[in-house]
Formats: C-alpha cells, structure tokens, sequence
DNA sequence: TTTGCATTCTTTGTACACAAAAGCATAATC
DNA sequence: GATTATGCTTTTGTGTACAAAGAATGCAAA
C-alpha cells in the first residue's frame, strides 16, 4: 500500500497533444498502458483510492481518467460498484471488428486522397518502432504501437469523427487482443502496414482497400473467437462476476 | 441569479436506461435537449456555477454532465476558459455527414437482419411523435425526436459501438441542423423514416439503404453548406472568439 | 450445518472550500 | 491619445470531508 510513484513524472505519449499532459492525461495514459499490456487483466477492479495512492493525485483525478477509459468501452463503470477493467464477451469483440473494418475502409479511401507524404513518413516511423519493439520482445509495446499506427492512419484521413471514433475501436481492439489472442502466434502486424503505406502513397486506392481488409481478416484469424473459445469463454462470462483484484504492479 | 428550478424533477428521457436517471444524466439531457431546441445558441458560455444554481446542484454534477457533452462534440472544454455551445464549422459539418453516410449504411443493413417487429412498431410509434411535434410546430422536439429515431434505428442493428458512435453524430447533426438550416423548410423528415421502417420490415436490404442514402442527400439539401454560407460562415469562425453569454432561458 | 438477518466496514457519490489561472479594468507612461 | 503593465475579479481546477450505498462478516435460529 505504501509503494508510490514520485509524483507524476513519466509523460507517456498521450498521442498527440502538443501540451504533453494534464494530470489526469498521465494518469489515463498510464492505466491504459497498462491494461494494453495486460499488467492489469480483464475484470481487475480499479479502485479510486489506491490509484490515487499509486499516482499520488487525488481521486478527483483517477475519477476522470476513469471516466473517459470507460467512455472508450476499455473500464466498465457500475453504479456504487466502481470501476473493473472490461472484458469483452466474444460477441462484443464480433462487433467491435465489424465497426472497425467499416471504419478502416473509410479511412483507408480517405487516407489515399489526403494522406501528405510527411504524414506518411511518420507513419512509416512508428511501423519502425512496432518493428522494433516485437524485435526486442515487448509484445505490449507492439500491440500499442500497432493500434497508435490506426490511429495515426485516420488522422492522416483527416475526418474528426472518425478519429474519435476509431481510438475507441483501437482501445477495444487491443484489449480483445489481449484477452483472445492465441498464444504463440506473434502479432506480427508490421509488414502489412508498411505494404499499406506504399500503397497509400501510390495512391492506389483499390490496393490500399484490399491490403487493409485483408490486414483485418488476418487480426480476426489470429483470435479464439470462433472455435475453440470453449474455455476461455466461460471465463469471460463470469470474469465480471468474480472479483480479482490483481493489481499486478509488481509486488 | 435567484431562479432555481426545484430539484431536479423532470427524468427526461435518458435513451433507455431502466433507473431513469441519476442527477448528472438529468442534468445531461435538460442540457442537450436546450441545445437541440436552440435555446442555447451555439458560442454561449456554459458556467458551473450559474448551471449549478439552476438545476439545484454542485458543480461537481455539472461539470460531469459537460464533460460528457464535450465528449460527443455537443460542448467544447477550453481548459481553464470553460464549457460553451460548440459551433461547428462548415468543413466539420461535412465530415459529420460524411460519418453519418457511412453509419446509417451500415446500421440499414443491420436492421434488415436483426429488427424486431417490437423495435420496428417502436419506431413507427416515435415517428408519429415526430409527425406530432412538427405538426403542433415544436420544431425543436421535432429534430429531437428525428434524431432520437436514428439512434434507436442504431439500436435495433444490435451493434453497441455503433450506437454510441451514432449517439455522437445524431447530437452533432442536431446541432448542425439548428445553425444552419435554411430557414422555411420545414425538417419534414417524418415521412421519409416511416418508408423507411417499411422497407426494412420487408427485409428489403437495396431498398432500405436507398431510401436511407436519399433521406441524408435530403437533410443535406437542406443546409447553407454549399453556396451562401459567407455570412452564417463568418458568424461561425468568430463565434469562438466572440462571447456572447446568452443563456436564452427567458430573463 | 445451514440459512437468514443485522451490523460493520469498505468504497463510491456529492458537496464544498481553497488554490490557481485567465480576463478585465484602471492607471501610468511614452 | 495610445499602449502596456498591474492588480482585481471572476471562473475553473483540485483536494478533501462527509454522506450513502454495497459488500462482508458474524450471530442466531431452524
């Protein structure tokens, strides 16, 4: 209980805000970090009070951070109960993949006609650094650089509504990830983007189109949601149910 | 300064939820629904505490309910300069019915597959209510009952994030329909959704999404986006800069 | 032993007080 | 007379105390 951070120091990449960080910015940055990285798992509850104890904020501060993690679908916040980290049922997880697939077309058309070649040079930095995090074994980090590349992808589209709405789905995506991935099969995502960019970039958009979905069908196909989620459903059907409070920050 | 309703009275309608409201969702939605029936001008300033006084309750609720508003681009947050009407430009208007296109497709053919006879009878039923409102020339509850039909449509294609996507783009349109409608025309919408509960009952995908396509060109016509847009344009660049605290409740 | 109830304890919900930042007006100086 | 600086006011940001709602535990009765 008496284990806690210096005062906010580390800023994270809160993804783009000039001015880095707020404190409630870090704090939502950190718990969702981590929840990407599944230090903190499916159903784990988040309570206020030690959050704030961690971070050394108020509960004001954890309030809100809360709050915009569960209007992205990634907490769930129950009434008088508090907060748990989400655990996407197989069909939620169905939902959110079809959204995205709609959502990607669109910013995949939009990014072919919009896209500036700065923007896509950025892009193709962060497939770099996903690259380079999967190299050197940080699995989390990848998953999060994966998702921060769709987003970077719908700003390059240049339609706001569609930004936010696709951190929503990159959040829930990562999280179902986290929880549905198959093992051993790394998320080995980073070839694809780069294909995707030079495509963007040839302003090919039928290419472009084509290499999304199929990017898309490859995510799905890496995911227990079809056949075998026997076990790993029933626990996800009860995981809200069964309090776990494994904080897992270490002991 | 002095008038205050009595506390908090008036449920509204919060969407669905069962417990009809806590006091930040009845805050919300008298909020909103002032927004939609333009008895909040888009620039005005939204203060805690006057907001606070009128509803009989602490600024923390207020800021809450404004914090959610901002979510859905419904208020906007300037940090430290406070919450006012969000005045959304003409560039922003188009990339909300860009979104919308692409959403309302995409929840047509969902509920061709998925709609009850229930949740269609329900929507014919809100429709009439919109027919009523216009009829009686309430136009504000009639784009609010218009939007409401679209996002419960939303909820019968049983897809959750695309409700909530919706949920945001249905208040934005709301708010575009009010800055920018071109006077007269009355927002007959009403016939068009009853066509269009009547396809999807007879499980007419083509149909459906024809009717749906044609309904948005139609609420687009509608709107000084294209041409004439100088002056309400200049209106809206400055409206930001401009504070002009209007709180139209009647003196 | 098990079940139901009551009491206690933990955790969240709300209000309020204080601190800090931005805006405004006044005044002084160039 | 215009412009800038300074302090004054208003409004938001944050922490904290208190109230209320749930959950857990223990006791009693069947």
């Amino acid at each position: 209980m008496n284990e806690q951070l210096q005062p906010l120091k580390k800023p994270v990449r809160t993804g783009k805000a000039g001015r880095s960080g707020t404190q409630d910015d870090i704090v939502y940055a950190h718990i969702f970090e981590a929840i990407l990285e599944q230090r903190l798992a499916p159903g784990t509850k988040l309570s206020e009070e030690a959050l704030g104890e961690i971070f050394g904020v108020s509960r004001t501060i954890i309030r809100r951070a809360l709050s915009r993690l569960a209007h992205e679908s990634v907490v769930l916040l129950r009434p008088n109960r508090g907060a748990v980290v989400a655990s996407p049922t197989v069909e939620e997880a169905r939902q959110v993949f079809f959204s995205r697939r709609m959502v990607e077309r669109a910013i995949t058309e939009l990014a072919v006609e919009h896209a500036t070649l700065d923007q896509l040079n950025e892009l193709r930095q962060m497939v770099r650094e996903e690259r380079d995090s999967f190299s050197r074994g940080d699995r989390g980090a990848g998953i999060r650089l994966s998702g921060e590349f769709h987003l970077k992808l719908a700003e390059a589209a240049g339609n706001a509504p569609l930004v936010s709405f696709q951190r929503s789905l990159v959040s829930q995506t990562s999280l179902i990830i986290a929880q549905y991935e198959s093992g051993n099969r790394s998320h080995c995502s980073y070839d694809e983007h780069m294909q995707l960019i030079d495509a963007i970039e040839a302003r090919d958009a039928e290419q472009a189109v084509s290499l999304m979905m199929h990017h898309m069908d490859h995510i799905d196909s890496k995911l227990n949601l079809d056949e075998e989620s026997a076990s790993d459903d029933l626990h996800a059907v009860f995981s809200h149910l069964l309090k776990k409070p494994k904080v897992s920050a270490k002991g």
